[in-house]
DNA sequence: GATGAATGAGTTTTCATTCAT
DNA sequence: TATGAATGAAAACTCATTCAT
């Protein structure tokens, strides 16, 4: 808390002025963080097109969101896969994925995704997106434009009907 | 390490004697649980059997080690996603993975897998059972024995020529 | 103080504008609630009624005034037991006894009470009270009206001769 | 925290060896003060003499103590009028007047002591000592052995039958 | 007169690490 | 090898007080 109080040029007070306690802090910029992705996310979506054509303007401005802001695609990413944000916290955060899962709820109706759950559908084609940013802030994979097409076209095989 | 010493009923300073510091016995216990995972990954692996059969063992292999030992998955998920464990530890971990990637490999020589990075690859196989693991954890999805069978149709597709 | 103000719906630095800083407000605080006390305990006192007449009157007020405003009789003995109040302001505050005193001066003249010293009687009849007011707060004793009676026979008997 | 540490010539992180917490630490300071100061009010209590000379004896040695430890009376005399202490150690404390209470439930069979609650007992012959310790130690009334002796009187007087 | 926003200087508590034995 | 006892440094949090408006 010092820390960012400092970072703010305000004291350490003053946090408690806006938020109850750090993992209150922390709850809200999860929210925030989120929020800024899924707007990003969802920026451009014309649902007159077709879903796969949806899909893939939701993938690519997830996968942009997260190689140009690779601190807030960390922090989500370190968020996700700990017991840092409370659950309730993490429910909230799914409800703004809604449009995409909305997205595939009429893919599935239309016969052209895999009848499967939700949670599949994110874990096999979005969450995996987490792992290459990571393996790429690391040098260890690069993620030019061809490699995400690639990646785009792993991601829709594996639910494609 | 006063509550890990006191859990292994032994002194905190005990603890020193056996890692040099914090940071030195997480790298560790990263490597130790790794391997356990890893063992039990390539447990009853035949490479003569053809390559889908042998990837389909080591999948599940996985998948029932992270159902069976949640604690060790979610571990191991949290040190993934953090800058927790150092980069140098990580890449040894990974190194553990060394004979997927080599099947891997002569799935591609066959004309059987896809021909990308095997990062690609880990990322939407390997990676995505994290999150369906947590999210079984919080009761928000099941992964009775036919959705572990449909997860593994979804892998297989996304990688499969 | 911030939760003072809030619960006078002020600003906090409002209470500054009225009070020199927190001991002030507390010291006039302790006054206000010693001289609501005390206007009670001297209600209905006619001089010209007998000595053990007028004290039974103030006892009795002083008490239904304590089990009547439980918060009140508790901040008075909280501040009579502890140094939170300079002793200026107690000095202040005993000085609204003075018609108490002045009875026990008439009764000591008359023979019907004992000639110790105000300290004393103030010890052994008035005092007590905090203490049954208390027990009674954590429903450790009852003070019905019958009760009530006996410990006035206590106190008096104390300090009658 | 920090200066109970400094008094100790410790670090303050050492007091949490000892202690939970700073509540903790009252509690248990309040339960060692309360032990100390009955120890010494049951000193030479010989139950063969009569109930009352046994109680002047329990009443002189509670006095002395608070004349020769003012602080410590003090403490006790603020934990007692103040939510600081929490109820069940404050039962506690309470538990250790047993031999005092045993004595006054003797000295109401004989017939010798008023057929009250042990409260009102207490109200009536031990509290009031806490109002003439802490008036002395302001200057404001002496505390003479003539005094004492005075106060005992009142004090049997309020509960003989 | 009133206040919203801020804070300096504290508070209690934690924790990785050490060291004499 | 093992440890009980200790701690420096920092963490999270609190609170009486101030001041520009």
């Amino acid at each position: 808390m010092a820390k960012v109080a400092s970072l703010a040029n305000v004291s350490p007070a003053t946090i408690y002025l806006y938020y109850e306690n750090k993992q209150d802090l922390v709850n809200q910029l999860y929210i925030d963080v989120k929020s800024a992705y899924t707007d990003k996310a969802f920026e451009g979506l014309e649902l007159s097109k077709p879903v796969k054509r949806s899909f893939e303007t939701i993938w690519f401005n997830m996968a942009y969101f997260k190689i140009n802001n690779p601190e807030e695609a960390s922090f989500l990413s370190q968020c996700d896969n700990s017991p840092m944000i409370d659950a309730e916290t993490k429910q909230a955060g799914l409800k703004l994925m809604q449009p995409l899962f909305d997205l595939w709820k009429r893919g599935q109706e239309e016969g052209i995704i895999k009848d499967i759950s939700p949670y599949l559908l994110y874990a096999f084609t979005i969450y995996p997106m987490a792992f290459l940013i990571n393996a790429r802030h690391k040098n260890m994979c690069q993620l030019e434009d061809n490699v995400l097409e690639k990646a785009f076209q792993v991601a829709w095989d594996s639910i494609k009907v």
